[in-house]
RNA sequence: CGGGGUGUAGCGCAGCUUGGUAGCGCGCUUCGUUCGGGUCGAAGAGGUCAUGGGUUCGAAUCCCUUCACCCCGACCA
């Protein structure tokens, strides 16, 4: 896609052809190879060696830097490629907008330290601006989560839509925006004065926090829920896993993904009743209070992860570990410990936002496009190293940009139609000028015949409809296509001294006459 | 992974409840007609009814198997 390339080229980039088909060493060395266990599409040659097809090239690339890069005159370096990644995806959905096979140009930026890649970096979010704002698709950098591609901040392009896959936040009052998985908010409530004496009450076939709440007449942000989690490390079979026991106050939920990213990586799957019993709680009834609660993540006992809202109030109804009853009047940490007080809840619609204060709301997007400071996550790995002026070896610091092509393609469609048909922008419309001759007579297509070579003669992308069909046809069919212009050969015309001239995106048309049509895709409508 | 749905002509669907050997719209072919916003008419072509098995004199239809696709959900105690 030119437009990508030529905002590419401009900041450097250098345009080059990475493999599709990879051996299985190269993900392995940056532990991928398990960690995208279930993302990665696996293969075997005829000798039982593994494969796996391009997911993303972080690992050609890391691979390529091992390689070429020596010395810190090799850098910085950046390198970019339009090609197919082939993702097992859970649920492919939504057309265009998620497939297991797509078009994704990426590139991937190497520098010499973390200051260098601090001064690339924004030009890279600045050539995405540029490309979204010329493919005219209204895309907000946002915050966002760094997931599976490690690594230290990401800047994620969203385009606001009803039927976007993805959460994100932003301030009603100032600019904050996030993705929810990495939305910050201001947990309100205040401690009481004089905490209450933790008290045992009974609180018959009450298993949700509505129940309990409505049952003891208290608001639901004056209890703590528990949550239970399988966590497996990256890199660990499910057996080595452990137990999570969650908290966040009863009217927050609990987002998994900064609970995961809390945890250091790796992946959550619900608990089973039996894994809770396990530890001593009492699934429908569960709290810390009296559980042997590890002091860290690294000392014995049980993982208690609570999310910060626990210290914003006081006097919780929390669970007695004991079928039917419930604990009123219990204050952190006075009443229990935790092993990680952490950010694990998730934002929404009314929360107060972390820099003004403002209110946040919560809004659904597409993911267009993704910046990632990567930092020295995959050259640590692999100790990927340049020598520096004094001979001595550096980490490589890292970034990595991708934007789904095919998903660019809905999204403009998405953004740019009417009850007719595709509008495309004129930049990114796959052909300039719509042609074609309606109506009898041998002129009208013999005009037409004419004006299609003198046009593609002129160097313009033209789509000539010759069919032998009805105009009504071949209008609804030029609309439903949406290219920018449509140029009518018809006797009308031709008697007026011209041909029709309409653009898809107005209502008017006009009588130009034949030798003036090369000019109006340039010029001026009107 | 759990739940639900759908597989019948190139495409979109009806028929299935109440078994009797398949139909509609669009598209396609031919002829005529029309000709600047999906013209009209006539005559045609085209289907192992997803798959395998069972019940029956007889199965698209009832029962079971397998496969494929689509949708929803995935545990907040």
């Amino acid at each position: 896609w030119r437009i990508m390339a030529e905002e590419m080229d401009a900041i450097g980039g250098q345009e080059m052809w990475m493999p599709n088909l990879h051996p299985a060493a190269i993900w392995q060395v940056t532990g991928r190879w398990m960690i995208w266990n279930e993302v990665l599409m696996k293969l075997k040659d005829h000798n039982g060696r593994d494969y796996a097809l391009s997911a993303t090239h972080e690992e050609v690339v890391t691979d390529l830097m091992l390689r070429e890069v020596e010395s810190y005159r090799d850098l910085p370096r950046v390198v970019y490629h339009i090609s197919r990644k082939f993702r097992d995806e859970p649920r492919p959905r939504g057309g265009l907008l998620r497939l297991r096979e797509f078009v994704m140009k990426d590139a991937y930026s190497l520098d010499t330290s973390e200051a260098a890649l601090d001064e690339f970096y924004p030009s890279m979010v600045q050539a995405y601006h540029n490309i979204f704002r010329r493919c005219e698709v209204a895309a907000l950098a946002i915050n966002a989560d760094v997931g599976a591609m490690g690594g230290k901040t990401s800047q994620e392009f969203i385009v606001p839509h009803p039927q976007g896959e993805d959460t994100f936040i932003r301030c009603t009052n100032c600019d904050y925006a996030a993705n929810v998985e990495a939305a910050e908010f201001v947990r309100e409530g205040v401690k009481p004065d004089s905490p209450a004496a933790l008290t045992k009450v009974a609180t018959p076939n009450c298993q949700t926090i509505a129940e309990v709440a409505a049952y003891l007449g208290v608001p639901t942000s004056q209890t703590i829920k528990a949550v239970f989690y399988w966590f497996t490390p990256n890199g660990k079979a499910e057996k080595e896993g452990r137990l999570v026991f969650g908290l966040v106050r009863g009217d927050l939920e609990v987002n998994e993904v900064k609970l995961t990213n809390a945890l250091g990586g790796g992946t959550l799957r619900p608990a089973a009743d039996a894994e809770i019993s396990a530890v001593g709680a009492m699934p429908g009834y569960a709290s810390a209070v009296g559980l042997p609660v590890a002091r860290g993540l690294n000392q014995p006992g049980v993982w208690v992860i609570a999310d910060l809202s626990i210290e914003a109030g006081g006097d919780f109804v929390v669970g007695a570990n004991e079928e039917g009853y419930h604990f009123t009047g219990a204050n952190y940490p006075r009443d229990f410990s935790v092993s990680l007080l952490a950010d694990v809840a998730q934002a929404d619609t009314g929360h107060p936002c972390p820099r003004c204060g403002g209110r946040i709301e919560a809004r659904r997007g597409i993911e267009a496009g993704h910046c990632f400071k990567l930092g020295t996550r995959y050259s640590a790995m692999t100790n990927a190293t340049y020598l520096d002026e004094n001979g001595r070896p550096q980490l490589i610091y890292m970034g990595s940009y991708g934007i789904g092509l095919d998903r660019l393609m809905a999204i403009i469609v998405e953004l740019h139609h009417d009850e007719n048909g595709i509008v495309w922008p004129a930049a990114v419309a796959p052909y300039q000028l719509h042609l074609m001759h309606v109506g009898k007579g041998d002129e009208p297509r013999q005009v037409a015949d004419r004006l299609y070579e003198d046009l593609r003669a002129a160097g313009l992308e033209v789509l000539y409809d010759d069919r032998d069909t009805s105009p009504g046809v071949k209008f609804k069919d030029a609309d439903l296509i949406g290219i920018p212009w449509r140029v009518a050969v018809g006797a009308r015309g031709l008697a007026e001294g011209g041909v029709e001239v309409k653009r898809r995106d107005r209502p008017e048309r006009k009588v130009v006459p034949v030798d003036q049509v090369k000019e109006l895709v340039n010029g001026n409508w009107l």
